[in-house]
DNA sequence: CCTCCTCGTGGAATCGATTACACGACTGCG
DNA sequence: CGCAGTCGTGTAATCGATTCCACGAGGAGG
């Protein structure tokens, strides 16, 4: 592969004038320019972007570590984050955690590795020494979706509170009293912070959240699936179920049908993260919809803050409820012949 | 961040003999390995790994190019492309090229650009001519899933054409004649693979596929919908719709019901690529499921062996079919043996 | 005792870029 | 005509690693 040499040889000049006109320095005479412009093209050069980023010590690239692509969530939050970063003239690595923090810690260590200028990442546990060791030695980062308390990093995400509480209102509403939750993994915020406003919501309505209908899940299909047996397995089993993920919705929807039950007439279901998919799941799920996009656009603006000198800033977004079909109809139907997305605010 | 001087200095030996204790050579005396050892741990000293790949013109990292991260079938894919790459070593740089053919070049101009060993791609069109070149230039290289004829390049890819002939079985078997097909982009070897294998299999039932029942879509949702809604405006609107891609089914079953028709009773419903959901939508979609990992792994295994010098060769692998609920039921009942595979839901 | 190996080590070149500095040519002004 | 400034360009240092080569010490063998 021709190199900047080769250029600077073909057009006569030093490899400084090539790389002077490659960088738009003002002072390259015009001649040389075109000479230099000739000689790329005719070798069809491009510039060596390990070289060049072990002498400018940056790499315009940014690393991402998230818990889960097979989550469509998290897919959609890597996609936007990436659009977000390539109009600023960044690329993005991602790297998969799979929800096991020894994945995560890998991905973290070989994105350092190579220098990443900026690491955005949803913490699969509550602080990996490695991560907390980056932060303090000053890697620009930001947290996304998940954080980790006590750590000076801006974290970009949704608060699902509100949303939380409208579907309590919703499901009260719908006469549901025996409600239960499959929790996320304590360890990370959003598995605990949705438990905690889903009780809270719960209590103002004077309903009680025993400690048997709190299943401990991972944000896997099969944890839902797992969770959601014991429910049912129960001398009394819940009304409702309220997956704190979309893939451990899935896992609840599979133990509910795999019993030959039926979604809303024996059992209630609702679930954090809308996806696509949702709409045409039978029946159609009632999910707290996060701004995704949003999310990824706010995160990959302040790191890049934080990569340039600028002061960066942590953002919150509102989630909001959707309702479909899967906790019931409303006693009193506004539109009986409206199948699909009601959205309430 | 510390560098190979500053552990050198702190063991008190010189960069070289720390460079061979980082990379295991065999002449290092015990004292001094112990002592570089000591220092790498007190200073938390990391490699650079955009030095080390400027002078061993390796950077031990794959590129792979994908249509579209937001299919299911190709973030399935990704994932475990990068599983088999890490467990051999290598990381891999991904890019989502949504089905854009300039998206596609930009990706695969930044992974070349970044000097990755070897890359990965499911070519969104007929052959931009940078991958073209850079095929001929010699760059590692293997497609997966899809491909470019006429290039020399390994493709590792499945087999849809005797899944599909079973799935036109399965649907001439229910008494269906008028069947319809939402094709990909032409300029896809999959477009048009598929297209025409079911025109073939078709043919052998002696059912036609009159051009108005071939609609043209580009593998995303959006197209899937208008397609739909041109058939169902037909004046003899078609008996099924097979989808040839996941995300162009969704798209199909939005439009059934925005018409407020039912699947299978008023259409049946078919699709390339099986994913975890079709199991939860009402119905159940019947589907063509390819074995994804094992592609994701072998097509590792196939740019690595060409990567080191190894001579890579082409995988297909065969698709098959799952038979759900989506073009209605076998009219003599519960038939057990059906040559194709139920799935239990 | 001298020679020849082997072994461990360090010096220095190298990869492909960027950039500080020096230098020569030219311009303009006094 | 001479001096200062501007402009374009080239030389060389540098980034952080790897690796070839040379060198000195020590052991074995003649």
């Amino acid at each position: 592969m021709a190199s900047i040499k080769d250029v600077a040889a073909e057009a006569g000049v030093s490899v400084a004038t090539v790389s002077r006109v490659l960088n738009d320095h003002p002072s390259v005479s015009d001649d040389a320019r075109t000479r230099v412009r000739a000689a790329v093209a005719t070798l069809g050069y491009r510039p060596n972007a390990v070289a060049r980023s072990l002498r400018t010590d940056q790499t315009r690239t940014l690393g991402l570590v998230i818990s889960d692509v097979m989550n469509p969530y998290f897919t959609e939050l890597a996609r936007s984050v990436e659009e977000a970063a390539r109009a600023l003239g960044y690329s993005v690595i991602i790297g998969n955690a799979d929800e096991r923090p020894e994945l995560q810690d890998h991905h973290v260590r070989t994105l350092l590795d190579r220098r990443i200028d900026g690491l955005l990442v949803s913490p699969t546990d509550g602080g990996s020494p490695l991560m907390l060791e980056a932060a303090r030695a000053g890697t620009p980062m930001v947290f996304v979706d998940r954080w980790i308390p006590g750590v000076d990093v801006p974290v970009v995400r949704a608060d699902g509170r509100a949303a939380i509480r409208d579907l309590v209102a919703h499901l009260c509403g719908l006469g549901h009293r025996r409600v239960a939750i499959i929790a996320g993994p304590a360890a990370t915020t959003t598995g605990s912070e949705r438990v905690q406003a889903f009780r809270e919501a719960l209590a103002e309505y004077g309903v009680p959240l025993p400690d048997a209908y709190i299943g401990q899940g991972d944000f896997q299909a099969e944890s839902g699936r797992r969770v959601t047996e014991g429910f049912l397995d129960l001398p009394e089993p819940p009304e409702v179920v309220f997956a704190t993920d979309n893939l451990m919705a899935l896992g609840a929807l599979d133990a509910v049908r795999a019993r030959g039950l039926r979604v809303p007439c024996d059992i209630a279901l609702a679930a954090f993260d809308d996806i696509p998919w949702f709409v045409h799941t039978d029946p159609p799920i009632t999910a707290i919809a996060q701004p995704t996009g949003e999310l990824g656009r706010a995160a990959v603006r302040a790191l890049i803050d934080r990569i340039e000198g600028r002061p960066p800033q942590s953002v919150t977004l509102p989630a909001r409820l959707v309702v479909r079909r899967s906790c019931g109809e409303h006693p009193d139907p506004p539109h009986p012949l409206s199948p699909v997305q009601r959205s309430t605010s």
